[in-house]
DNA sequence: TATGATTCAATCATAATCGATCACGGACGC
DNA sequence: GCGTCCGTGATCGATTATGATTGAATCATA
């Protein structure tokens, strides 16, 4: 029984009950309360469930019973909503991975813009509680950042748009105009040699302009976004500077990146431990 | 059986009965009775039902029907949120009806400034899903209105205030000099002759802007909070045009009102309903 | 208005749960 | 073989929920 079998049995039982408590999940899963208690705190943290006292909730929106991949595709492009449906474990520790790592472009007092999207979303989950500065257009983005006293966020004005959970202005830009991002994080819906796609007009729209405000493209996207289909696009290549992905990358896809002049970062499971040893050292 | 548990059956129970009694739920939860009281009363303070003596009766408008996936997004938009509302219980059924009141005063189609506060999140909470349009400052009723497909919403742009919960942009106007709304409804700390009052310089500020864009001001106002104390005025009784309170009010403190020229609407506290209620218990 | 019954909030004692910490054991590389 | 590192389980003090008790408040009835 491994950590990943755990969190999917996890979520599983909340996708069938909406609540479960710690006793449950012990017997169930043959574990003791101490992992258990770990467990939930982390999916709590990564924003997969609702933690309770006793327990876990499921978190409205992230149900979708019985329905497999019909919904879960669906779901794939509404932002910070991505159940565990949608993508497979091994995905999610790849998001995991290149969100914490994106982590190594923060720094505080620094200004950034950050995307809506599953992979963004995890990342301000992990962002630490420090002196940044954040616009963002996403709203789940806006929760998670709720409660880290010392991050300052603003948000452009605009009307909201339910099913991408974004604000979004279509005919002005709003506060953007006063907004001087050193960084933008943006996640995608594919990234090919014709650029950043997305499949979404709206999003296309919304994320062309923040590009602008930033002066470094910083793209996270993990590999099986690459060469994925899409039809929109938001950005040639030449505008982005880094794209952070997993091994999963071909040689081939990394050879196109680095020839339009990206900085491909790798995020693999052992680089994401070299960081937390770094971390624990501190 | 934890705390979510019981809720869920609570309001099941509700949705089922209209009212209840803390008998008939300490028996079928099995718990004692003090836990059922501090679970009404909990529940009632976040506004899913009804306190009366004996029970809880549920909040007219609020039936949903089988599916716990409505109360249960209510439950949970509510959690990490209880310092937002600390209003005391006593005037929870005032509030309550009061943002009931202020109801009438919609129009599908209409355009609206929903300010932050907890009278007006009550409101929020209770309006149906129409066509209205509606613009706020306040993240917990951007969060209640996120189900709402029908109902547009708008926000200025500007930063985050955690404290109070608001979008603010102090520099300028932004979205909101494009919006233009027949109606706002505000809350407030108090109500004095000296006009509407905040103790929040924030608030303050940005009530004021907001009060500006619309037609027509309706101040919602339990007793209360007539001449309480506090120290920054927002604006003078003259641009007031409606003030809906409960029948606590003075007749002193109505008369001067009105001599101001404001309409003063009495939302009454369904006290019929809950004399009914006991004495069908018996 | 007076009285008894019911309900209530406040208080305290107990039990459940939590987070932090440490210890054990297997996986892995040297 | 040996040590290091990570995940897990166990322990302990702290926190929080629950249940019982009590006196006050409220209500029904006379």
């Amino acid at each position: 029984m491994h950590l990943q079998d755990r969190w999917k049995l996890i979520i599983d039982e909340l996708n069938h009950d909406r609540v479960t408590s710690v006793d449950e999940l012990t017997e169930r899963l043959g574990v003791s309360p101490a992992t258990i208690r770990r467990d939930l705190n982390e999916l709590h943290e990564l924003g997969h469930l609702l933690r309770v006292r006793g327990g876990a909730m499921r978190i409205e929106g992230k149900h979708f019973s019985g329905k497999p991949a019909a919904d879960d595709r669906r779901t794939q492009g509404l932002q910070g909503q991505s159940s565990f449906l949608d993508s497979s474990i091994v995905n999610a520790a790849a998001k995991h991975a290149i969100a914490r790592t994106a982590l190594d472009y923060l720094k505080p007092g620094a200004s950034m813009i950050i995307d809506g999207g599953t992979t963004t979303f995890t990342m301000a989950s992990l962002m630490a509680n420090e002196s940044y500065h954040v616009l963002t257009t996403s709203i789940p983005i806006l929760q998670r950042l709720l409660d880290r006293s010392k991050v300052r966020v603003t948000l452009p004005g605009g009307e909201l748009f339910r099913e991408q959970r974004i604000i979004l202005n279509p005919y002005e830009d709003g506060m953007l105009q006063n907004f001087s991002a050193a960084r933008i994080f943006i996640g995608c819906q594919a990234l090919t040699k014709n650029g950043l796609m997305q499949s979404d007009t709206l999003l296309v729209q919304s994320e062309r302009r923040l590009i602008e405000r930033a002066d470094q493209v910083i793209v996270l996207a993990d590999s099986s976004k690459i060469d994925a289909p899409a039809s929109l696009s938001v950005c040639p290549l030449s505008m982005i500077d880094v794209v952070i992905t997993d091994d999963g990358i071909s040689q081939a896809a990394k050879g196109w990146l680095e020839a339009a002049g990206i900085t491909v970062r790798i995020a693999s499971v052992e680089a994401e431990d070299i960081k937390a040893t770094e971390a624990s050292k501190r």
